[in-house]
DNA sequence: ATAATTAAGGTCAAAGAAAGTCAAAGTCAA
DNA sequence: TTGACTTTGACTTTCTTTGACCTTAATTAT
């Protein structure tokens, strides 16, 4: 058994609990006898938005990792889409994506207005071809948010 | 839990019940077992302009520390609070306001993630000085559509 | 009145305490 | 036997705590 299957696992334990697991890294990591950026290895690839958590952490004196488990509430559907985005997204068809949303209920229309504030033009001063890769990134993620609640 | 975050909350408390808290920086240290110069730390990190506070000071015999909280309508907090972004705006400030747009009821924790999700260092895949520029546009533009409900 | 003393609060930088990053080295299954 | 995943550790960044020294105001002594 690998020992990062071993945290992952003790971090989903903590997760049955509580909806949220903080954790202090450096005693986790002297808990399983490893050294410390095992833990932020885990983290990255077992506790990723995608799969559903959400993390963030404070350095210094009293520090803390804190993982969130985000139950998803719009299933699969929004999964679906965020994967067929693809790295690259004009402003054309994210309004056809949200408008489908929209009319299926998804999301409602503050949201929208949310979604569109973030990734318009106006809001992405860039050039053309890494505004659409920029574009790309924050919708996913943004969506992702709005897939959990 | 830090030191810092417990002399926060007892200063808020303080705040809870009246508009302003007076406080003596010394006795404070004492009472809480600290070295003086924390309550200024404690002051410069938590209870900043923009975040929402007005701290006045006397030195000398019968000095004090005055900590005002300033109320605004939500609209105009917001408002003010973007004026004052400028054209850069860092993660780590980011989060500060909207920490404390969330401790003021201006927005709600599913808000305060979708503000998040759309700013945070993962999603804006910039080289750092045109991050904070990015970042400062679309935090803007989020919270424009915020004030206006 | 003035000067000296005392009683506050302010500043700043060093030390300490976490967490983050990244790339090299190791492992293992296909 | 190579390519993907894991483990490790050196180095970096961020935040907090601490303390020595500075400034300002009130009080007291001359």
């Amino acid at each position: 058994m690998r020992i990062s299957d071993i945290i992952e696992e003790f971090i989903k334990e903590m997760l049955e609990e509580e909806n949220e697991a903080i954790i202090q890294r450096n005693d986790l990591a002297n808990h399983f006898n490893c050294v410390p950026s095992q833990i932020n290895y885990v983290i990255a690839t077992r506790f990723t938005p995608t799969q559903g958590y959400y993390v963030e952490s404070q350095r210094g004196g009293g520090g803390f990792i804190r993982i969130e488990r985000t139950r998803m509430t719009k299933g699969n559907y929004v999964m679906h889409i965020i994967k067929n985005i693809g790295d690259n997204l004009t402003a054309k068809d994210e309004e056809i994506i949200i408008n489908n949303f929209l009319s299926q209920g998804v999301i409602d229309s503050a949201q929208a207005k949310l979604l569109k504030s973030a990734t318009n033009d106006k809001a992405l001063k860039l050039s053309g071809d890494v505004k659409d890769k920029v574009r790309a990134s924050i919708f996913k993620n943004m969506l992702l948010v709005l897939a959990q609640n």
